[in-house]
DNA sequence: CATGAATGAGCGTTCATTCAT
DNA sequence: TATGAATGAACGCTCATTCAT
């Protein structure tokens, strides 16, 4: 789906909207003023406040899919590299759409919107059977643990990167990081969360 | 703060409905309907729905500060077992009150109640320096690392017990376990998010 | 169903803004205004604005269902002489309320609320009955045609009815009708259309 | 007024969308997709709604008014059997056309666009004048009564079809009339009315 | 000549809250 | 003390219409 030039400031102006106030907490006219169009444009371009939701949801995954298979099919790495660049993918991505992920973490427990809903669990059932295959193609190597809980596993690396998100600004202040530029926290908070997820994944997945 | 029987049922369906349609997706009337009460009530025992919210909050976690440092000074335990003690007690509270969890974490990306997120950064902090102390009770001791993340760590821990209520409903298919009954299935989740979150703690906390 | 006073005013204030305006084109806006009150008292009493038009339909309709059944039963007086009474009955209660009687014939082509449908399908199928009955009656006993198409009598005192309430201005007009104050004219209307509809009901029913 | 395609679909769109859910009822959104036209096309041919109103007026009348004049003119027929031609013509007309005819009923009673109402009030003074004359002369040849009330005359005719055209799905159910085809069900119709409004005619003309 | 884009105004409804009783 | 009645404000949305192209 191709957006105009509206359409996508009113996306963004959404997606802002809806990770400060919440969906319901965001209303179509704050969308549109944040977005510098009329009220009408957005039922007028996205049908209605819940279809703006579905595409903006739309927008922001559509490209996504594709990158872990991808991962999969490298043959070069070795299977915990292959743990590792995904690590790398998800942490980078998700902060680097941070506005957007605290939405879904959001929908996914409020408001519901049953089309996001069932689009994020086929999300969710993608990641696993992707992770699942890489995690058994270690398992056949020896490399890794013959049990290994995915999902606990997901959920660790999916919580730990929303948990940091959430509490980012107190974990600035905690360790005195706030002479650091925006973009130089970033980095750093980026840097620590892959040191210590990956760490956290090697002790899921090999053996001591 | 000592609630009447009707106070008692309206906090109990304030958290209900806060939790599945959110603070903003949940209207008095709901509430007011759920609680078997007048809707002129909530405003009349709490001021307004704002204060409500609070007083849920209040409610929930009033109790709560004093557990986590009663467990710090019990001298008859050794740092680690300290540390597992923890995460049994945050385990067995939040998956013991799953609903009013979902509603903390999203007051905490959205809404913004500044009352309840001051509370909660309060309640943070408190954390951070019981754990903080422990760690360096370890360290000392010459168990644990000299390094670590302390937020981070917890950030793990809060994380993966989130994405674990969130997606219990995926994980119990996953799994095979629709035949559980719902106790069954929550005892068995606690017991498997327990080990997991332990063996993430150890290795973070311990040089291998 | 009883309604209180300013219940009573939105009804009234319906009534004439549906009969002036139609449906569609009085808003709940112009009706509140109209009776005084708040606009969300409108969906306050009585839940939305069509649920408003059925109970306005319900309140104008409710004690006239018994009035023709007891005429029916009145042993006293000759076939056509029922007849007659029926048709001062008929006359007297829709000129008497004309504004609802506008509204009820424009429902019946338009806007079509299936409650209210049903409701003069119900109330044109029970007038049909006790007219039926009256008919065979005088039939029986020999004073009335044997072949009567009631639905086309009744068509036409209903239709005649009608058309004499929506073309009143111009028939005021057309016969210099204007030094006659409005009590008075419809006085004089009412005499006229009982005469009309009583010599149109004895060509129908009676042989020459 | 010559219209293009384009216009004519545009019209009989209107004219069924506002026969089915009136005036006001009918959006030109409906009315634009109906015709199969782009929204703005109305607004760009007629002007506006309402002018688009008065189109389909003008359209649907603007060939009627000689008609009746026609009939006034020719010497070879009796007075009565000329009011049986009107009636023929009427009636054939109007059941002809009964989309318009229940917009016109409508428009007489809500919404009241001045333009129309005007057309409208010329158009029954025209029926009026005419027929006046075609009774005088009737009187004057001592075939009708002295005294007879035109405008009554007139309101049990159109009346009596407006009835039966709101009415015709019950009057078919109530006379068991469903095998019929529409076609043919119409023609019977046609006959019935007919008959029924010549015999009212001579009850209101021929003393006995 | 025809239309997609755009808009201000208004729609019916629901909101949290107030207040007289 | 408890509540039914009431309300102003705001909700998401659709309206007829305009206008640049």
């Amino acid at each position: 789906m191709e957006y105009n030039e509206k359409q996508v400031q009113i996306i963004e102006a959404a997606e802002h909207l809806f990770a400060t106030k919440g969906f319901e907490g965001a209303s179509v006219r704050d969308i549109a003023e944040a977005a510098g169009v009329n009220i009408a444009m957005i039922s007028y371009y996205f049908g209605s406040k819940e279809k703006l939701m579905e595409a903006l949801f739309e927008e922001r995954t559509s490209h996504v899919r594709l990158r872990v298979e991808a991962l999969l099919k490298d043959n070069s790495l070795e299977p915990f590299e292959k743990v590792e660049a995904l690590v790398d993918d998800y942490v980078e991505r998700i902060l680097g759409s941070q506005q957007f992920h605290k939405i879904i973490v959001c929908e996914q427990v409020i408001n519901k919107n049953p089309v996001i809903l069932k689009a994020v669990l086929q999300l969710k059932k993608k990641n696993m059977e992707v992770i699942s295959k890489l995690i058994k193609d270690g398992q056949q190597k020896g490399v890794f643990r013959k049990k290994v809980d995915v999902s606990l596993m997901m959920a660790t690396m999916f919580g730990t990167i929303t948990q940091s998100i959430i509490g980012q600004d107190y974990y600035r202040e905690l360790n005195g990081l706030e002479s650091l530029s925006e973009k130089e926290f970033q980095q750093l908070l980026k840097k620590k969360l892959l040191a210590h997820i990956k760490l956290l994944f090697k002790a899921i997945l090999i053996e001591i």
